[in-house]
DNA sequence: GTCAGTCCGTGGTCTGACCACTTTAGGCCG
DNA sequence: CGGCCTAAAGTGGTCAGACCACGGACTGAC
């Protein structure tokens, strides 16, 4: 009867199609805020002129990109924006190309030095502040792969937190469950090591002091040369493991 | 009959949810290949032992995201993963967030200065003879705002692509769309002020040839002083724009 | 006042049928 | 014999109605 779904540019498409954009303009223009509760699925299948059958394939593609909170015996709830659909559709995206974690890494350092150059700039006091207490907790936990993985990534993150950035945020979000796997196990390999544990520290220490000083180029500097030695270790850990292997077969 | 789906780790969560993990996953580990046909829906309904509508369900999702491409009257057939998908997943997450475009900014440089970075390093002859071309179009389309945008874009994906990082590349043309049309219309603004495109085209120039010598420090500087010019443009623009309004009202 | 059972509204699923589009194979006509 | 046209088969698209499963709220008994 009512038709809404008729007045938006439809030709072609189908019903289903037409029902997803629907809402994902809603969603969009913020008509739609998440919490809202939608309607039950008969009178929106009613209301948008449809049947149930189709109304539900577009709920569920809205919901499979997590827009949509559904469940069971309660109704649909409209969900906040997450990073983690941009990460599985990433994750989707990335999934044929070769060497994927050296160059999911090479987004991460893009991220973090354009945001610690933010971070320079804008960051609040607060901010800074949360970032010292994480370079703490970083020296706190560095003798457990696990929570030392943890505080590394907390401190990473409060820096593109800093920047004030939500994209920078957002992408930032998107590729952390691709690194963090290789994060924690590069540190079960090295936590042992005092020379490299030090220098870890000292590293983080010395990006925090640059971005304490508000000097852009100093932290994005010592940023990079954290990534670099980052991966100077990963690289030895690499040959180990060869020669290992050639000892042992 | 068969219940191919049932073997997965499928408790709690709905039918619909068990057929779409069980393409997702043949996606990922590639069993599934950009080309390939589905069997039919109702005899795919039959052998992963659900109805119609709920393997539609699932079908459909994975369509919305991309990786699907079905047909009317033909069937379906696997799509190799696109960037579109991602920039849609990044403008629905992005939606809520206040000033987006500068944000979106800022991810874009975050991008291109690691890629000019890695292009440095990695570009080919190919690459930089490319690029090189495209400096030569840049400079042929100067009068047309429409074509110059497009050369201007060009440029910089070609740097990207340079850069041999998959991941940075599908990121960029993610987040490209929603920089497209400020670009435009940037250009719109100033292509006829001679003293700003000369200065455009100087800018690109020093850009290439930093990166022609090898010299990721120096390309990476001269980029974000591209940036920063046009950033100060944008702010011009904004000025004056205020400024004709308040005259003109 | 508290707890249990019941009822209602909700999403979840199924069946079977019919429509619309595409392709193809067969027959008809030149 | 060859080309065109039509009809049939296969495919996705849609629909209607029914029933099940889950969650919360109401109500009754204790």
């Amino acid at each position: 009867m009512l038709d809404i779904v008729r007045q938006d540019n439809d030709e072609g498409s189908s019903g289903a199609d037409r029902v997803f954009t629907f809402f994902r303009d809603r969603l969009l223009s913020g008509e739609l805020k998440a919490g809202d509760r939608l309607l039950g699925e008969r009178e929106l299948a009613l209301a948008l002129g449809v049947s149930r059958p189709v109304l539900r394939e577009a709920l569920r593609s809205l919901a499979m990109l997590g827009l949509l909170d559904i469940r069971h015996g309660r109704g649909a709830y409209v969900r906040s924006a997450d990073a983690s659909v941009l990460g599985q559709a990433l994750t989707l995206c990335l999934a044929p190309e070769p060497n994927i974690l050296d160059d999911v890494l090479q987004a991460r350092i893009a991220i973090e030095c354009q945001a610690i150059r933010l971070a320079c700039v804008r960051a609040s006091e607060r901010d800074l502040q949360a970032i010292a207490a994480l370079l703490d907790t970083l020296v706190d936990s560095l003798d457990d792969p696990e929570r030392g993985g943890g505080a590394d990534y907390a401190f990473h993150l409060a820096i593109v937190r800093a920047s004030g950035s939500g994209a920078l945020m957002k992408i930032y979000e998107a590729i952390s469950p691709l690194l963090m796997r290789s994060h924690v196990e590069r540190r079960r390999d090295t936590f042992r090591e005092p020379a490299i544990t030090s220098g870890l520290v000292d590293a983080h220490r010395q990006v925090f002091l640059a971005m304490a000083e508000r000097n852009p180029d100093a932290a994005e500097r010592r940023l990079r040369e954290h990534f670099e030695i980052g991966d100077g270790l990963r690289r030895n850990n690499l040959i180990s493991t060869y020669q290992a292997q050639g000892t042992n077969t």
